[in-house]
DNA sequence: CCGCGTCAAGTTCAT
DNA sequence: ATGAACTTGACGCGG
């Protein structure tokens, strides 16, 4: 079965929107008073993927905010406890898988001590989220392999090691994912397989940064490094933006290009796109992927 | 109250 | 060597 969803913000639905603060301003009650708010809107979201049937979600990592800046202690986890419960329990009733993705600022692969131990306690914070909301380790925290100083071999390696060095309750939601500049889908398949970790395929960033093959032989290359239903970052770029943009929505014939190259249609793809929800909807509706069954699974 | 400059983070690339 | 770009909306100050 495919599954289709979206990142982080929910258009156009009442009561969903995140706050935020500035640093300067994040006092103890700032961090109380937002979190309970940014908490209520990740409700108002799981709730409406519920009744729109969307089982595919990345919750944002400004859900606490500077949950993981080094300056900042506040007990998210223990204050909030009984609101994580809740929405644990929504998730797992609904059956709705989650995901969370640091920003670019989170470099595991650092060489600067320092940068690498900051990733690090990113990195545990995402999965300290995961982990309060009682989600099992099929609800994973996508990476990109970090920067290349230089010296890619070295730094593939220091990504590695610095791996190694995670908990294994960590480690076990760390999927790795192509970029669209320094490592090509080749470079962190090889990586995967030698981690045992799962490969997430982006088509725009592979046709940013290329090694060869369309996306559906990429996709069946990855599809062995899963533990759990396959995911893939689905995007397209936006006409008259630079490469890499986004566009505003999914061109659903250029979409059902690529849904009808696949191999396999059990498989789960995260858009990326500014139309979020909306757009997830639309290829919900063209795929059948809103039924429980496909058309093609029933012949 | 509105408008717009600025924002926590690190690497890379352009100047 | 210095600074913008990345990606982006929203915060929050100044007028």
């Amino acid at each position: 079965m495919l599954n289709v969803g979206y990142a982080c913000i929910a258009l156009g639905v009442p009561g969903t929107q995140l706050k935020t603060c500035r640093l300067s301003n994040a006092s103890y009650n700032t961090l109380v008073s937002l979190t309970a708010h940014n908490l209520g809107a990740l409700e108002a979201m799981l709730n409406y993927n519920i009744r729109e049937g969307i089982r595919l979600f990345r919750i944002s990592s400004d859900i606490i905010p500077f949950a993981s800046h080094p300056d900042i202690h506040f007990p998210w986890r223990e204050n909030f406890a009984s609101q994580f419960k809740k929405l644990g329990d929504l998730i797992r009733s609904s059956g709705i898988r989650v995901s969370m993705h640091p920003g670019q600022y989170t470099l595991l692969n650092a060489k600067d001590a320092g940068v690498t131990e900051r990733s690090i306690v990113d990195i545990r914070y995402h999965a300290s989220l995961l982990e309060a909301l009682g989600t099992d380790k099929t609800n994973k925290i996508v990476l990109h392999i970090g920067g290349v100083y230089g010296d890619k071999a070295a730094s593939i390696q220091r990504f590695k090691s610095h791996f190694l060095e995670l908990n294994t309750d960590i480690r076990r939601r760390i999927v790795i994912e192509n970029d669209d500049r320094h490592y090509h889908i080749g470079d962190v398949l090889d990586i995967a397989a030698a981690l045992g970790i799962p490969a997430v395929f982006d088509n725009l960033h592979h046709q940013l940064n290329r090694c060869g093959g369309t996306d559906a032989y990429w996709i069946n290359a990855c599809r062995p490094t899963w533990d759990s239903r396959q995911k893939v970052h689905y995007s397209q770029q936006a006409r008259d933006k630079k490469p890499g943009a986004h566009s505003d929505t999914i061109d659903i014939q250029e979409f059902m290009d690529f849904y009808n190259s696949l191999s396999s249609r059990d498989l789960d793809i995260m858009l990326e796109v500014k139309d979020k929800n909306i757009s997830a909807i639309k290829c919900m509706l063209c795929t059948d992927s809103n039924k429980n069954m496909t058309k093609l699974e029933l012949e």
